[in-house]
DNA sequence: CAGTGGTCTAGACCACAAC
DNA sequence: TTGTGGTCTAGACCACTGG
């Protein structure tokens, strides 16, 4: 947390900021402060608006950009009308960032390196199906790709891609670039629906992980719409003792 | 996305909003609109802040709103002096919310239940001594608990407090409240580090969550800090076929 | 109805970074 | 040096909502 000096004319100032000036920033932390360890506990009623900006010497707009982000933090509830209160529990919430599995891989310091296992156009899984909502005797992209890591697998690629949506994939050449770093150049923007959870080893994950059979493995499916069009949809199985980490 | 409008005086409005204001909410969504799926694609080099006020017909401040929120979601890179630019790939990011196994369990609808499984105050672990900063030869509050959905295991708590910072925990009594809420009750707002991993079930897993020994389970750590002191590290394990999800 | 937050405006000064 | 975003201000009107 910043130093925060109150002066004798009532005003807040960063230290080390120049003087006469109040920002944002200073009033969040103070505010803050008084939040998570001083006299403002859950459930607290905070002063309004333009009350704070009398006692902190600024405008309202500059309280109201403070509280506007405590908000977004989930410690407080802002009504019209109510005022702002102090919530009871904070609602907490961890955000992760879901980077290229290239980015991934060098950001451990670590070579990355990729490759095409398996390229077939078979009819679409029923399961597929319903996930991409395609129609009945639609053919889908399948491919299978492996990341490496330092020459070590890191992780296994088991993709969908709906040719109806996008028939530019079936003419791309997967074998040098990841269908991911390919998709994102096509489709920069999309929805994405993800989950993680644990599951056992199957065929794919002993043969390219070298996990054992039924060993737990961290999976993740991520399926990605675009213009309401279901585009792809992806299984990514990590290395054992891959862990995603995140502070809040 | 909501319905624009562009008028004939160059000021756009939202359909079915009271003309002749331009809300930051209009001036996002078509800039979205224009990044999206328009003629702003991946790498365009925006016009500055200034020239869309003119354009939208509406204050500098208003852009500079749109453009902020924009950035948080990681669509455009702005940098004073260059400019905003439209980024070659967004930086996706999931958010996933922390709740409360209590609400966890009572979103599905289910009926939850909590039982304390065991209690210890054991001379804490090598491992725990380093992850909360310990004393050599200090004594560290272990809980085990159980919470369960309509009856069914549904998570296994493996808890660790530290009593040398959080002394009333000694004598606090965690049969019928599990030590979570108290704890956020407690020490509402934290520094929390949080991370996911599949693990392979152990004797505890075994025992509570009727999964077979080696069975792949959903596991996360919790460590948390309060005023720059480590306050509790906690386990959970989920049952087994337990799915995280998010969408963004 | 009236209090509170939500947002817009016009203008201003400043900080940073590219040149 | 200068262009661009970052932020503050003072004032205003509006929308929601609790009483």
């Amino acid at each position: 947390m910043a130093d925060i000096c109150g002066r004798a004319d009532g005003r807040f100032v960063m230290a080390g900021d120049s003087p006469g000036r109040t920002t944002y920033r200073v009033v969040q932390t103070e505010i803050l402060r008084r939040i998570t360890g001083g006299p403002w506990g859950p459930g607290t009623l905070l002063p309004t608006e333009e009350d704070l900006a009398q006692q902190f010497g600024c405008a309202r707009a500059t309280i109201n950009r403070a509280l506007r982000e405590i908000d977004e933090l989930g410690l407080i509830d802002r009504r019209r009308k109510s005022g702002t209160r102090v919530r009871l529990a904070p609602v907490r919430q961890a955000r992760f960032e879901i980077p290229l599995v290239r980015a991934e891989v060098e950001a451990t310091g670590a070579a990355y390196r990729y490759s095409l296992v398996h390229r077939e156009m078979p009819d679409a899984p029923d399961w597929l199906r319903a996930r991409l909502n395609l129609a009945p005797g639609a053919v889908a992209l399948h491919l299978i790709c492996m990341h490496f890591a330092d020459g070590a697998p890191y992780q296994l690629e088991d993709r969908w891609i709906n040719i109806t949506a996008l028939p530019q994939a079936e003419d791309h050449d997967f074998d040098l670039q990841g269908p991911n770093e390919w998709l994102i150049a096509t489709v920069p923007f999309s929805e994405v629906e993800i989950s993680f959870e644990a599951t056992a080893a199957g065929v794919a994950e002993v043969t390219h992980l070298n996990h054992r059979s039924g060993d737990p493995v961290f999976h993740v499916k991520r399926t990605t719409w675009w213009q309401g069009a279901a585009i792809t949809h992806v299984g990514l199985s990590y290395r054992a003792g891959h862990r995603m980490t995140a502070r809040y």
